[in-house]
RNA sequence: GGUCCCAUCGACUAAUGGUUAGGUCACCACCCUUUCAAGGUGGCGGUACGGGUUCGAAUCCCGUUGGGACUACCA
């Protein structure tokens, strides 16, 4: 195993430790688990550790079942972390509400060391002030000389006010001048002027951290080595910086992710349809195939090829070959890919997907033998992305089918109903009922009447399933059954009766089949 | 508006100064075929633009344009 960080980092004697860090606002987000494979990619690629750690420090936002829905998301994709708030590990808490007093002595240190200064504005007053940049045409930041703050007020009045137990927020007290200069592992040098970095708020006025305070005081107790994390907070890394600065502590190495987008190329959004890796999986998408699909949106080996197993991503990951550039969410690929991966498992689990099928059934009403369902998946496999679209695509093999009056006339002419009088007779003398002997005798009967074998195909397709596409006829009705192939061709004659019959085409072998 | 980031076929990407700019998805055609798929073969299609540097630029530099993110006592 190779360790291509070492090139430019000094940690090479230290083993790597990097986190996922995901607020509990809702459900796991794609991007989200993204962020957390190539985290754990990382980590299993240097023999690390994946560290999992819950940012709930904005009590407002906090939605019951998130912590949950994230970690059985994560355990679906394979992704499991080594250290969290349920497997434990020796820098705990692992959940930041649960950390405050921590935060609470960090923004005390950087107070006593002036790096880091009480604000006692309140919300109202800061949004005046912001309205007041925003008249006289200048970027919205605090402004650190007019506000009610330690230095506006003087430190006898700070004083009294904080003694008055008067809403307090500490903070980050930026360099005036100078510029934050910090090496990004994807994007290289990054330099930001201190004039453009604002006093971020630390600690707010109800005690809790903001992520910034947070996810520095965390990254560094923990021992992060490798800040992995979406693109979006580039920005603010300049101030994560200067916060390690005035901790006099070593900044992490950092790697900023490019973005997952929606078609339009903006952020990925519910707007555009389905973020959630809990969607996902409702829709019948294998692990894998998101897995892997995911893994290959901002990162790829340089090889040909597409498909790869958690174990070849782990072998093959290096932060090197991520792209700087954001990449569409294509859902198109990702139901070829799990096309891909369905085919595998027919191959290698089909009692899996009975399993996963059966309860699909079970929704409707139906019910078949195990059996049954595996010959029915075999039967339509490659015809289907999603597990889920089999019961819609062949109900007719759970159900009786429903017969289309629209789909009947275009396929419908006045020779028909006696062709399929005459087939149901010939069906009925076959014997053993199976694919091959059905195959010759249809094939015989064609010859001998000179129709042409499609002609035969799509009349018993449209009388024993009611649709006009599925897999082979021959092997739809072995596996259905004579008594229900007569049954339903019986049916469907009847069905046919009961249709206004005056506009019923008239037989044109020239253009009968829809396909010439 | 300001700051930062980004820019190869419609989408995902390969090519880290020398290639007829390659692959995958999608799309189109053909083959296979009882239909639809799957599979096979072929095709369409791209270095945003303008300047440099160089014998040579998708690749390095500058600018323009375009896109995105951020700009909270949210993360």
């Amino acid at each position: 195993m190779h360790l291509p960080f070492c090139s430019n980092t000094l940690r090479c004697s230290m083993s790597v430790r990097v986190r996922f860090a995901p607020s509990p606002t809702g459900f796991l987000h794609i991007g989200g688990l993204r962020t957390a494979l190539y985290n754990y990619l990382f980590a299993r690629h240097h023999g690390g550790r994946f560290i999992l750690r819950i940012e709930d420090t904005d009590r407002t936002r906090y939605v019951p079942g998130s912590v949950e829905d994230i970690l059985e998301s994560l355990r679906w994709a394979g992704i499991e972390p080594d250290e969290s708030p349920v497997h434990g590990g020796d820098f705990g808490p692992y959940v930041q509400s649960q950390r405050t007093e921590i935060y609470r002595q960090h923004a005390q240190l950087l107070l006593e060391r002036g790096t880091a200064y009480y604000a006692f504005d309140t919300p109202e007053e800061l949004e005046r002030m912001r309205q007041r940049q925003q008249a006289a045409g200048i970027a919205p930041h605090y402004d650190r000389s007019s506000m009610r703050n330690q230095f506006t007020l003087g430190p006898e009045e700070t004083k009294r006010l904080l003694e008055a137990g008067e809403a307090a927020t500490i903070r980050l007290k930026v360099p005036l001048h100078g510029e934050v200069k910090f090496h990004d592992l994807i994007r290289g040098t990054i330099v930001v002027p201190c004039k453009d970095i604002d006093d971020q708020v630390l600690l707010k006025s109800d005690g809790f951290p903001t992520y910034h305070l947070a996810n520095v005081v965390d990254d560094h107790l923990m021992q992060i080595t490798h800040v992995i994390r979406g693109e979006e907070w580039l920005p603010s890394t300049a101030k994560h910086v200067l916060l390690y600065e005035a901790f006099g502590w070593e900044t992490p190495q950092f790697a900023h992710l490019p973005l997952l987008l929606n078609p339009d190329r903006s952020k990925l959004s519910k707007r555009h349809g389905d973020v959630a890796v809990r969607d996902y999986i409702a829709k019948g998408y294998f692990p894998e195939a998101i897995v892997n699909f995911i893994a290959l949106l901002g990162w790829n080996p340089s090889s040909d090829r597409e498909l790869y197993t958690l174990d070849e991503l782990i072998s093959a990951f290096s932060l090197e070959r991520v792209n700087k550039a954001g990449a569409v969410f294509d859902l198109a690929k990702l139901d070829w890919m799990n096309a891909q991966y369905l085919k595998q498992r027919v191959q290698r689990d089909l009692q899996g997907l009975v399993a996963s099928v059966r309860p699909l059934l079970e929704e409707r009403g139906w019910s078949a033998s195990d059996e049954y369902i595996g010959r029915v998946i075999v039967l339509v496999h490659e015809r289907i992305h999603r597990l889920p679209e089999l019961v819609e695509f062949a109900d007719y093999m759970f159900t009786a089918p429903h017969y289309d009056e629209a789909l009947f006339r275009t396929t419908w002419d006045d020779t028909s109903e006696e062709l399929l009088v005459e087939l149901s007779t010939l069906l009925a003398a076959i014997e053993p009922f199976t694919a091959h002997a059905l195959q010759e005798r249809l094939n015989a009967f064609a010859k001998e009447r000179n129709i042409p074998f499609r002609r035969i195909g799509s009349l018993l397709r449209l009388a024993i399933t009611g649709k006009s596409v599925g897999p082979g006829m021959m092997d739809t009705m072995a596996l259905l059954g004579k008594d229900v192939v007569l049954d339903r061709i019986r049916n469907f004659l009847e069905w046919t009766r009961t249709l206004p019959h005056q506009h019923i085409k008239e037989h044109n072998p020239q253009q009968l089949p829809q396909h010439e």
